[in-house]
DNA sequence: ATGGGTGCAAATCCTTTGCATCTGC
DNA sequence: GCAGATGCAAAGGATTTGCACCCAT
């Protein structure tokens, strides 16, 4: 088990950190190769496999869509579209007991790791396209 | 805009519905053979597509695994494994109120849809596999 | 020299599409 | 006879794997 993280793991974690959107694995590749042209799509699914197993990064993915990351490890929720499949943090002021997760965890016969509210939607860019056609 | 439902769509909300477990496409399929063995894959993804548009089902997903449907339309919540993938419907004793939900969905630009609320961690047989491992 | 990390290309998996055929009306 | 639904096979896109190579230790 080595902690260490090389150079190109460090390229990767940076973009994924430095992406507002939570970008897909073919998107980190497109950014990785600015800094790292000679990286190959391969090497960064292998590396993005490992940073999540690692805890930097999550693994989020909703519907038809390919994985998305984040680079966000602390628990927070997020929104999705419906249509367009984007996926945008969210802040949710309030959260639910762990009480009450616990028994439904329980309930369900899992041991509870995190959790996480999903709101699904149209995106405000959507609700536009939709408006003039 | 069309309601009903023909034979082999019926075969298909009929398998998805008895199902206990969130089965993916693959394993509807699997199952719709056995009454209709001449129905090809490609007919379930297109049937399944209809189902969904139409609000019969609905389509659940989470990290590398495959699409899985889900019979219950009504709003619930499900416990994710984080180690095989397994899908579970649970009964969560108490849920967010509007009021919090159309707040976070404004800030996020949303129009509010449904929302979920998903657990992760380990099932069952997960853990128990890791035991005598 | 050795082991892990890498690039490339081929392979794999899930899903969709094209097209000719079949169905019910 | 027609419109829509179907089966089959082939295409497509995302991800993984095999393998030879390269680098730092």
């Amino acid at each position: 088990m080595k902690q260490t993280l090389n150079a190109n793991a460090q390229a990767v974690l940076c973009v994924v950190q430095a992406a507002k959107n939570h970008p897909t694995a073919l998107e980190v590749y497109e950014a990785v190769k600015k800094a790292k042209p000679r990286m190959g799509l391969a090497s960064v699914y292998r590396i993005l496999h490992h940073l999540v197993e690692q805890g930097y990064i999550k693994n989020l993915s909703y519907g038809d869509e390919s994985c998305r990351y984040d680079a966000q490890t602390s628990r927070h929720d997020h929104a999705v579209c419906t249509e367009c499949g984007a996926l945008l943090d969210l802040p949710l002021e309030v959260s639910l007991s762990q009480q009450v997760l616990q028994n439904a965890a329980q309930a369900a016969g899992i041991e509870l790791g995190s959790h996480e509210v999903r709101l699904y939607g149209r995106c405000a860019s959507c609700q536009a396209q939709a408006l003039h056609s």
